[in-house]
DNA sequence: AATTTAATGTTAGCAGTGTAAACATGATAG
DNA sequence: CTATCATGTTTACACTGCTAACATTAAATT
């Protein structure tokens, strides 16, 4: 016989709920899903979460602490531009990896990260990483370099999505200009590609 | 006595769907409380619209083309920097100020475009409206000229969504080198911010 | 050690959803 | 005039998020 109380069941939860927001995407998620997974009854994840939207926020979380640690480089030297794609790689490389994931973090399932201390922390705590590593490498002033950081940032997540929406618009390579062979050249060499996009914005 | 046909059912519910879509998301959307708006029974959008999808998919077509034509500019003559730079910001402009739309049109509601023949085209006209703007101005090679096309497309597309996260994270302006200011500032001197941004475009 | 309390689980149930099936109406083509 | 077919309705099913009332057990207090 089972005992009447699991255990350690939000984080069951929150694993659960992140293997399955990644392989079927947020919107099939179901909070009562969820539970029969775990064994348990359907309402006992509102133990846990208050709503569906902080179940959301927790995965989101966990998105935010593993693009934080796939962007993350451990250099106390100097930092090169080398460093920097490699940096905007990760970036994409999780964001196209992680795909399903990547819509909760960014996406409006979750409203108002202010709401959810955790993920505003986690999510903040990956641009700062990114802030700092940048600064390694220029001397540039604060705020110069909180600018590229957004910059670099809204490139590479900008990539993240364009790179979707365009490989989902069709299986079939297509010769020419149009946006699906394009970009199907741009991610079979991101390194390339990033790096030459990276110029503009280092030497500014 | 109202007739039993409605006449102009579908249009309306694309019109009506269209207004609700923006102002509380698409999530909020459904068929019933639609066809409710319209005066009609639960299921009489079931005659127009084979799945949900299909109505979120004609949501996003008539977004694109309002995005095709918020980023046209006519010029026969030769197109300068300054008219891609505005062309960026009308793009910007769009997508913070119809957010809600611009989720539907980029994120993950409509699974595949290639399903949805009219979604696709608004969509491939949109890219193509760009690249005709860029070819005129450069005198690159098509291939070239998609490239960057498609780089200026993630860098205003990566923006949108990286101020709008930024924007919905804090209310309370901060001063000093975290997200939150620093994309303040962007979005109150887009047209400098992209002015810059364009210069690395440009001159390869 | 006994008892109270708070955390965590269950059951039952409401209101709302997408969607399918069977049927009703009425415009249009023959 | 009649048959057909597009378009509407009714009914029903399985599913959802979520609430309220109750059950169990671990932890805190006396």
């Amino acid at each position: 016989m089972k005992s009447y109380h699991h255990g350690n069941l939000k984080q069951e939860l929150i694993d659960c709920a992140c293997r399955l927001c990644e392989r079927d995407g947020y919107t099939k998620l179901s909070i009562r899903s969820l539970a029969k997974e775990s064994g348990v009854s359907q309402t006992a994840p509102y133990r846990h979460f208050e709503t569906k939207e902080t179940l959301y926020a927790a995965v989101a979380t966990e998105g935010f602490k593993k693009l934080s640690k796939a962007c993350h480089i451990d250099a106390d030297k100097k930092i090169t531009k080398k460093h920097l794609v490699e940096i905007g790689c990760n970036y994409i490389e999780f964001g196209l990896k992680n795909a399903n994931t990547y819509d909760l973090m960014f996406g409006t399932a979750v409203g108002n990260f202010a709401e959810y201390p955790e993920l505003l922390e986690s999510a903040n705590s990956t641009y700062e990483n990114m802030r700092l590593s940048f600064s390694k490498l220029a001397s540039d002033s604060d705020e110069v370099i909180a600018f590229k950081c957004i910059t670099l940032w809204s490139m590479v997540h900008g990539l993240v999505g364009i790179l979707r929406k365009v490989q989902v618009v069709g299986d079939d390579f297509e010769e020419g200009v149009g946006p699906i062979s394009t970009a199907s050249i741009i991610s079979t060499n991101l390194e390339g590609y990033l790096d030459k996009a990276l110029d503009g914005l280092i030497q500014s």
